[in-house]
DNA sequence: ATAGACATTCTTTTT
DNA sequence: GAATGTCTAT
């Protein structure tokens, strides 16, 4: 026990021991702002393992709940590290692994079929298409997309469509096909994410007796990462979690990153009403970065309002500035990384504990580029993640349609792939066919197939043909272990076979022997041998089944995935207005607020070393953009910064206009205007018939210049600067 | 009626 | 650059 919590500071010792109940006999419950690098993780942790320890709670009394599945194998690893019991029993997960768990087991409750199928972000977006197409609804009127975050949006504030305000028309067509979404999923047997969450909170509502069978049984709920839950989350916690069960909220508002899905630190406030009695404790002490790190975050995160107020500091010493360098072009900010990722292996720095950061995925290419030519090995997280693959995905429809044949979804994507000869005519005739008989796309297949009479085998084709594959694979997987099944499906589907005649389909096969692997890893971890169990895994559980793993890798990830993680070294890539702060957010309210907490979860991941870089140019989406440095650098005080790496970037001729940096970093006079003309980002212009606007972006030099502007009636525009007579305002 | 070539569109972050 | 959607030759 004293060794459970020696090492603790007394804010620390206090959350770690904090009483399940109050003195009055109520439940005890508490909010922990814990800071970047406080010892959030192992706060949690060790109190887990001191309540067990101390027999407060019993491990089937537990319940975790964490906002990715690695923090929520990281958190079994280590409260298992810490006691000799097994962590069996104990409930921990994601909010939506959790719910799944749930759902599965009272699925007739639920109103759900038992192998209920989970759609992720991409079938949810097809199946919106689909749908739309089915209703003869004009996708330019009402974008899928859009559809997509507006449903999503509804669910995530606990909303069925029956109860979404619809001030105006537009609202109120999008509110119906809310509902005819629903149906159709209903129909299908299918899950959206945000449906998990909704459904297992009205099961729960309107289910007295099983929601007072789990509210007996936690005694206690713990929460990580509590500024990034939405509204139904906390809703579905506060319900679970009744009056008796005292819950233990960890959170940072600084860290909050996911407003745009709908979270909402307001959690943090309501917190207080709601859980009366509650204790706050604030972690401040940073165990993590050396004092210039972090006095540059907190730098950074100050120009923020709206904070519940909080200032990290360290016992550490101020260790070394942070390293700026400014690149004339992306490969050549990919090129300096390559050196300096280089001269840290000879400084003995592992790879594995250095990170290369970025504001979004389209960002890796060029650095993945420059570390293949190099030679580096180098791991990407996030991206295109190895159940997202496009193998991988007509694997595994193949598999839900042996699960539930009426997925239409999965029926749609490998009705012709491989391709057997079954095109958008027929699949349109079978879609009338079966909207007319009320039945699934299978179900009409079926019936078409069997119209037809039996045939001999071999003259089997089409519709007949995939009929009967299916229906063979069907047969003959049941009772199989599920590698086994995975394996005769893949072979049986053609999907072997189609790749190995495809001058690029090596990867594509490795991959689909992944897939065997990983349905073996599955059972093993599990102990199931359950389909539809593993189906919800690959959709909850997306990424971090990379075919490479393991070995001293350069790990390069997004600023979001890297979040709650910490290395030796971090590189900050691409600071460069229009990209981090993304362009986007400047268009959402608290847009630019949101990207300034995301620059703070990136800085605080270094432990020792950080290096912040930008380019001039960029290769974006095929085309050249040229950029300012972020307004975020402005915000670090200069002395904390040295610029490195030969000056001002590459020699650039002729150019003396531009100073070399030295010394002190002053991005100031780095603002350079597009084309040498009077025009800069972020000035007000005057069009003779779009009005005021802010140049927001340039690209292009010459008689190509164009410059994007803002106008405040007009919306955004790209106008030649020279046919635009623009005038300065 | 289908497959493959061609053109067009949209580009953030994630369970 | 990718991932759609559209057109054209089979």
């Amino acid at each position: 026990m004293s060794q459970l919590l020696s090492g603790l500071n007394p804010q620390q010792h206090e959350a770690v021991t904090l009483p399940l109940r109050q003195p009055s006999g109520e439940p005890q419950s508490a909010l922990v702002l814990a800071g970047a690098g406080s010892g959030k993780t192992r706060v949690l942790t060790t109190r887990i393992a001191y309540l067990i320890q101390t027999g407060q709670v019993s491990p089937h009394g537990l319940m975790a709940v964490t906002f990715t599945n690695k923090a929520a194998r990281e958190m079994l690893t280590r409260v298992s590290a810490m006691l000799p019991i097994t962590t069996r029993g104990m409930w921990v997960g994601t909010f939506h692994g959790l719910c799944n768990r749930l759902l599965r087991a009272h699925h007739r409750e639920a109103g759900l079929p038992p192998l209920f199928q989970i759609m992720d972000g991409q079938d949810q977006l097809a199946f919106i298409k689909r749908l739309l197409k089915s209703l003869h609804v004009d996708e330019e009127k009402f974008p899928p997309r859009q559809l997509q975050s507006f449903i999503n949006g509804a669910k995530e504030q606990g909303l069925r469509a029956c109860a979404v305000e619809a001030p105006d028309e537009h609202t109120r067509r999008m509110a119906e096909l809310y509902a005819a979404y629903d149906e159709q999923c209903n129909k299908e047997g299918v899950v959206d994410f945000a449906e998990l969450l909704l459904r297992t909170f009205e099961l729960l509502s309107r289910d007295g007796l099983l929601a007072e069978h789990y509210r007996s049984r936690f005694a206690h709920i713990l929460v990580d990462e509590f500024q990034d839950t939405n509204r139904l989350q906390y809703l579905w916690l506060k319900h679970l979690a009744g009056r008796q069960t005292p819950v233990f909220a960890v959170g940072d508002d600084d860290q909050s990153i996911y407003a745009f899905r709908g979270a909402s630190a307001e959690n943090m406030r309501d917190f207080e009403r709601d859980y009366p009695g509650y204790r706050l404790i604030k972690l401040e002490q940073n165990y993590r970065s050396v004092g210039n790190i972090l006095a540059a975050a907190n730098a950074v995160i100050k120009h923020n309002r709206h904070r519940l107020g909080k200032n990290l500091w360290t016992a550490d010493g101020e260790g070394e500035p942070l390293r700026l360098y400014q690149a004339a072009t992306d490969g050549e900010e990919a090129q300096f990384v390559v050196d300096e990722v280089r001269a840290l292996e000879r400084e003995g720095v592992p790879c594995s504990e250095v990170a290369v950061l970025y504001r979004s995925n389209a960002q890796s290419r060029v650095l993945e580029h420059a570390l293949f030519s190099a030679g580096i090995p180098y791991r990407v997280y996030g991206g295109l993640r190895f159940f997202e693959r496009q193998e991988i995905k007509h694997a595994l429809a193949y598999l839900r349609l042996v699960a539930n044949p009426a997925d239409d979804g999965a029926l749609v994507r490998v009705i012709n792939f491989p391709a057997r000869g079954i095109g958008a005519r027929t699949l349109e005739q079978l879609q009338d066919q079966a909207a007319a008989a009320g039945v699934s796309l299978w179900e009409a297949a079926r019936r078409r197939s069997e119209a037809r009479g039996q045939k001999p085998e071999g003259a089997r084709k089409g519709v007949e043909g995939f009929v009967a594959l299916i229906e063979a694979m069907r047969a003959a997987t049941v009772g199989l272990p599920l590698p086994e099944v995975v394996q005769h499906v893949i072979e049986a589907s053609g999907l072997l076979a189609h790749y190995r005649g495809e001058r690029e389909g090596q990867e594509r096969l490795e991959n689909l022997n992944e897939l065997v692997n990983a349905a073996g890893a599955f059972v093993q971890e599990t102990e199931e041998n359950d389909l539809a169990a593993f189906l919800a895994h690959a959709a909850l559980e997306a990424g971090e089944h990379q075919a490479v793993s393991g070995e001293d890798a350069l790990q390069l990830m997004t600023v979001h995935s890297a979040k709650g993680l910490e290395f030796h070294t971090v590189f900050v890539t691409g600071l460069e207005e229009g990209l981090f702060p993304h362009e986007q957010s400047l268009l959402t309210p608290g847009g630019v607020e949101e990207e300034r907490r995301l620059m703070y979860v990136a800085l605080t991941r270094a432990r020792q070393r950080l290096y912040l870089s930008f380019a001039h140019s960029r290769l974006l989406h095929g085309q050249t953009r040229y950029n300012v440095p972020s307004r975020f650098l402005q915000e670090i005080p200069a002395e904390l910064m040295k610029a490195v790496g030969g000056g001002a970037g590459a020699p650039r001729r002729a150019e003396p206009a531009t100073a070399p940096s030295r010394g002190p970093f002053r991005p100031q006079g780095l603002f350079p205007p597009a084309c040498g003309s009077e025009w800069h980002v972020g000035q007000s212009v005057l069009h003779p018939t779009f009005g005021r606007g802010v140049i927001v972006n340039y690209e292009g030099r010459g008689p190509d210049a164009r410059v994007q502007v803002r106008f405040s009636d007009a919306g955004l525009k790209w106008l030649m600067l020279e046919y635009a007579k623009l005038a300065p305002a």
